[in-house]
DNA sequence: TGTACATCAGTGAACGCGCGTTCACTGATGTAC
DNA sequence: TGTACATCAGTGAACGCGCGTTCACTGATGTAC
């Protein structure tokens, strides 16, 4: 009796990682508010007290996905900024564009990224997601003004991600340019981001 | 025989006004999560049914919320502003700090005015509200560089929101200076507030 | 190579929960005459 | 000034819902001997 290939393992293979794939998708598709446990694990093919195996609770699962949220994030500027001219403010630049386009394209994602509790920013594999990040803005901001004093440097580390981050988030928010095409929006994101890298270097310039 | 004037009238008098009061406490004790409709009616004494009789669901109540949120936050700005030196800068600081101070103190309040759905901030109501924030955010921006070409204005009031924005968004998402004092926190956000309109000067200026 | 057995990763039933909303109702209010 | 009556704003019971989590279980896997 040979059982047929479409017949389902008992075992999953890797549910975990099954889970944190439906459960992204889930989160893009119906937002946090939206999101349940066991609709991840329906997604996933398998019985709703299955997920309880691999994740606590359901905040873990979040917790999960969110610190796969800023790694992607990270991957997104890094991949824009080799795109650029090279020069340190063009690469600051473009990691802001990566940065808006990740967010753009992930809203949902973006959004749980920004809105974790306390103790979910504790964890251990979230907290070293989000240092990457942070790290990658930081450097980016140094090769452009190397000269600076520490305080300047950190001045604009803050405003530079103030400024990226709001914009984005006012714009995903429907609090800027609702009314506007596409194009329209994303020149009036551009013309954020040359606003903000002047500042930055004439503030740090030399 | 006379009624003691502990005894609950039957009629609560007001009682649409003494939801949208206790559901903003609510919302600031529990945050969006813990908003219940149930709630709100328990803390305005009254069975869980009649809220029914003023709003037409939840969303509803959590609309009305934001719009006064929003009021309240436009206040709060215009409050600042004439507190401020008087001149179009200090008076464009003035805001951004009564815009921070706002959401720092409201902060459950301030999530919500910024995570509505597309329905609900089509309300009129809200929308007039949200227009009112707007508004006066431009005069600001205006009277700061009046001879500037409407474009740079628009880039400048864009740019100028997002900064404040931003910074205030990323602190009170734990992203930035969860290690630091509230006073250190404070004159980090001045330093962004003050970059911000250095650069609005600048590339405004005639 | 086979077998016993511990461990792991599923299942499906059940629990308890609080929610938003609906409904028939009733007490209170205010207005027309 | 009194009365009938429509309207309004409450009540409390009920409905149906899907959720997170727990539990005893069982099938599958892998390892020691």
């Amino acid at each position: 009796m040979v059982k047929p290939m479409t017949a389902k393992p008992y075992h999953h293979g890797d549910l975990r990682e099954a889970l944190i794939v439906a459960g992204r998708k889930l989160m893009e598709e119906r937002g946090l508010r939206g999101f349940t446990l066991r609709e991840c694990a329906r997604r996933a093919s398998v019985s709703h007290a299955a997920p309880a195996h691999h994740f606590a609770s359901i905040d873990a699962l979040l917790t999960e996905i969110a610190a796969r949220g800023f790694h992607e994030l990270t991957q997104a500027m890094m991949a824009e900024g080799r795109r650029s001219d090279g020069t340190p403010a063009g690469r600051l630049v473009a990691q802001g564009v990566g940065y808006m386009a990740f967010a753009a394209a992930n809203s949902a994602l973006f959004r749980l990224m920004f809105s974790l509790e306390a103790d979910q920013l504790e964890t251990p594999a979230l907290a070293a997601a989000i240092g990457s990040t942070h790290a990658l803005h930081r450097e980016a901001i140094e090769a452009v003004i190397p000269d600076a004093p520490a305080e300047v440097k950190q001045r604009m580390v803050d405003f530079a991600w103030a400024s990226v981050h709001g914009f984005i988030t006012l714009v995903l928010e429907g609090q800027i340019g609702d009314k506007d095409s596409p194009r329209a929006l994303k020149s009036r994101g551009l013309a954020v981001l040359s606003t903000m890298v002047e500042t930055v270097v004439r503030t740090g310039g030399s």
